[in-house]
DNA sequence: ACACTTTTTTAGAATCATTATAAACTACAA
DNA sequence: TTGTAGTTTATAATGATTCTAAAAAAGTGT
């Protein structure tokens, strides 16, 4: 199957359920941003089938662990997930709440110059906030 | 009174509470992150004055409106604000869930080359995410 | 100082995203 | 198959934030 692979790797068994979360998520050329429960609504869409909350925020989490989603961060009530995992960024349109891509050839390269001991850079994320 | 005007400025009477979130926030020279409920402890311990949590949250919340103060976008289940509100970026420690400030200096100028026709830029924030 | 209006504070209730729970269901290996 | 360990689900619990309405304080004119 398609996406067992992906699903393993994540430490998660291929079920119905998940296999169809994967199609939501990874069955396109595009990438996309989404909240947990634009998902859901996406899926139920998608597939005529309902697919519980918790299912949904466990398989999204797993992946996320695994590197296969990466959480934007921004300050939302809810969350918003990111199904292009490359380094990228992004512009938050304050007014419309809408997030945009930012390819990373719009931003010149970023250089961290101070070191933490011990520690690496796992992540290097812009948020540039638009107003009118 | 030393922080009535910052008040003012944003919409807010000078009242005995809010003169007493002025005192922990800013009259100090090092500038601090902090959580509401982080500054809730902080006010009580130093002026042994319970101050609700409605009051705080309104008087951050003008704050943060008018610029006085900094809301700080990572994905925590908690909101992280900074008196720091000069143009600088953070690292996120994941392992230890801590914030630490990266001065402008220590990131190489940033550049977006995109545009968004009839917005502008408000603000440009870098997180960098550490792991061990 | 007093009466009167407006703003503020407060405790507690309401809301909403997220996480936990526990019972029914399913995958998978022996 | 059959057993068991993992999964799904509806619903409850949690926790941060926002709302509410009544009491308290501040501001205003006399």
């Amino acid at each position: 199957m398609k996406y067992t692979e992906k699903l393993r790797n994540s430490g998660l068994r291929p079920t119905k359920q998940r296999l169809q979360i994967c199609e939501v998520l990874f069955n396109t050329d595009k990438t996309f941003h989404f909240t947990i429960n634009e998902l859901e609504q996406k899926i139920k869409k998608q597939t005529n089938n309902k697919i519980s909350l918790a299912t949904v925020y466990n398989t999204v989490h797993a992946f996320e662990k695994k590197g296969y989603l990466k959480q934007i961060p921004i300050n939302s009530s809810e969350t918003y997930f990111d199904t292009n995992v490359t380094d990228h960024h992004h512009f938050y349109d304050l007014k419309e709440e809408k997030l945009i891509d930012l390819e990373n050839s719009d931003v010149g390269p970023i250089n961290i110059l101070k070191k933490i001991n011990g520690k690496k850079i796992k992540s290097v994320e812009v948020l540039v906030k638009l107003e009118d």
